[in-house]
RNA sequence: GGCAGCAUAGCUCAGCCGGUUAGAGCGACGGUCUCAUAAUCCGUAGGUCCCCAGUUCAAGUCUGGGUGCUGCUACCA
């Protein structure tokens, strides 16, 4: 099979993980459960950008060292994730040294090519943004138009750049031939048009920094973010013990099957990610995702307003499932979305404790009471006609929702399962399995029963990639165990009759409405 | 300013190549069953499918114009 490996972005560590960090990541983690689900050799990578002039002024007025700081940042990552189930591979810090190897390697390959140079630049510069500005751009007193409270400061230094420009034309004909390297398809225009403006050189180091990868040509340079960062995707391919090169990089997983951003760095990846691999005669991945950004409650989130959802405390509060199927299924990815405790808690409530959880247990109640709490032979009955589209949608139900997890749908894919699960609640009211058992109809009693079970499993099965924890426990009251699961699992007809079934508990209790 | 996209039931959205009474989920209201987590199931929501004009036997679905909203417009991890 197919090795498949994904990033996240490597978050930026000048603050604790917020949503806007752990929304990709909870999605990435969605999108490699499912490729080992599979079975394909999955290698899911995040980690942490930690270098720049930022970091090291905050470690500064928190007086400590910079390194410091990113190490109790990190252990905050590493603590959400954990709350969170997210279960990557690798887990990459640009302060890590063997990222410094990596990033010179690839220096020295892309300066042999000739495509550095020194100049110089000069302008504003806004210590918040780490950028320089447009001098029209400027609020009064050269204030910063993001940092209306930060003067920017004059800079006049030299500069290494990267000469993007010469990969105007290369670009171009790479996104002509990979009409689907940029997704969702929307914003590939964007990116597109912005290759049209004529691609104009980037600089690539800062001078007179000390928190970050000297250039090993010029020493007094320190890497400026995206040679710094983007190759830290490279550094995470390196095994754990192995020698930090390149060749080492590169040899198992690469290229990248997806990176998973946010649109606000898509243009990054899209552009300058591509001409770097390009310079360095790597191959490039096969795409990059942007993602929306979430508001609350309709508001865009920010600091100064206050309102911005801690994913910490949302994640003690529900727990991981409720919180990763909230955000996978309610918005879809791709597209801006919002997040608002009432329609959260509502969500929830329908999907997972009325819709499906409560089929789960009326189902298990009803094989404890009619099948003697065993799996019921599916036998061939009058219901027939009732029963078999069940059994239709069912069987093709792996292969749909393999599509959308493909394509980063995970909406779709929610919505696909939840299909079938409202289909079977139907069918119970309109099979009423109690009359037929008192009825003495015990072979469509089984039949009904074996199908919901089934469907029950075959639906927990294809959502584990999102609700990994309520799949197991499903799998657990079903009589199996979701470790042995073989992608032989997504085929209907899995569960086996006789098998001994547990007495039914609610797999995910009702949430009560926050209180205003 | 320029370019692009969007505008469908209270909310979130489906509606492919134009074609009978415009759909789903959620929420709300009413009812039902009783296997079940006061869950389920059924019914109701009388929606100018943003507005105007046009093409067509026929437009939410195509064309033009208008209004509104959003995104992109270079160094924002």
């Amino acid at each position: 099979m197919k090795p498949i490996a994904l990033t996240t972005p490597l978050f930026y560590v000048n603050g604790l993980p917020h949503i806007g960090s752990a929304y990709p990541t909870i999605a990435a983690d969605a999108l490699a459960r499912f490729y080992r689900l599979m079975g394909h050799p999955t290698l899911f990578v995040t980690g942490t950008d930690e270098h720049g002039q930022k970091i090291q002024r905050t470690a500064e007025q928190n007086n400590l060292p910079p390194q410091e700081h990113c190490d109790r940042i990190v252990t905050e990552f590493h603590h959400l994730w954990n709350l969170l189930d997210i279960q990557f591979d690798r887990f990459i810090r640009t302060s890590d040294p063997r990222h410094t190897a990596i990033t010179r390697e690839f220096f020295q390959r892309v300066y042999a090519k000739g495509d550095i140079y020194l100049d110089r630049q000069q302008g504003w510069y806004c210590v918040a943004c780490e950028e320089f500005k447009e001098e029209r751009d400027l609020l009064a007193d050269q204030h910063c138009p993001t940092h209306p409270n930060l003067a920017c400061e004059w800079r006049d230094e030299a500069n290494y750049f990267f000469r993007l420009s010469r990969y105007q034309e290369a670009i171009a004909a790479f996104h002509d031939q990979h009409p689907n390297f940029i997704q969702p398809e929307p914003r590939r225009n964007e990116v597109l048009k912005f290759i049209d403006q004529g691609l104009r050189d980037f600089s690539i180091s800062r001078i007179n920094l000390t928190w970050g990868i000297p250039l090993p040509i010029d020493p007094q340079h320190t890497l400026y973010v995206w040679f710094d960062a983007l190759l830290g995707y490279l550094t995470a391919l390196l095994d754990p013990q192995a020698e930090p090169t390149l060749t080492n990089a590169l040899g198992h997983w690469y290229p990248f099957h997806v990176h998973i951003i946010g649109k606000d760095i898509l243009r990054f990846h899209a552009v300058y990610w591509v001409a770097m691999l390009l310079s360095a005669d790597l191959p490039l991945p096969s795409r990059v995702f942007g993602h929306g950004l979430l508001t609350r409650d309709g508001i865009k989130m920010g600091k100064t307003l206050g309102n911005v959802i801690d994913p910490f405390d949302l994640v003690t509060r529900y727990g991981a499932d409720a919180v990763r199927y909230y955000f996978l299924k309610e918005i879809e990815f791709g597209k801006d979305g919002d997040f608002s405790e009432d329609r959260f808690v509502a969500i929830l409530n329908a999907d997972l404790a009325n819709t499906f959880g409560n089929l789960l247990n009326r189902t298990l109640g009803m094989a404890g009471k009619y099948c003697q709490q065993r799996v019921p032979i599916p036998h061939a009955t009058a219901l027939d006609p009732t029963l078999q589209p069940l059994q239709t949608l069912g069987s093709s139900l792996g292969d749909r929702t393999q599509q959308h997890y493909q394509n980063l749908n995970f909406r779709a894919a929610c919505d696909t399962i939840l299909d079938l699960i409202r289909d079977c609640n139907k069918m119970v009211d309109e099979t009423t399995p109690w009359k037929r058992f008192k009825a003495g109809q015990q072979e469509e009693v089984d039949a009904i029963l074996y199908t919901l079970l089934e469907s029950v499993r075959l639906a927990a099965y294809l959502l584990s990639p999102i609700i990994p924890n309520l799949s197991r426990e499903i799998y657990r009251q079903l009589g199996l165990d979701f470790q042995q699961s073989t992608w032989q699992h997504h085929q209907w007809g899995t569960l086996a009759p006789n098998t001994v079934l547990l007495s039914p508990s609610p797999i995910f209790q009702r949430l009560d409405p926050p209180s205003p």
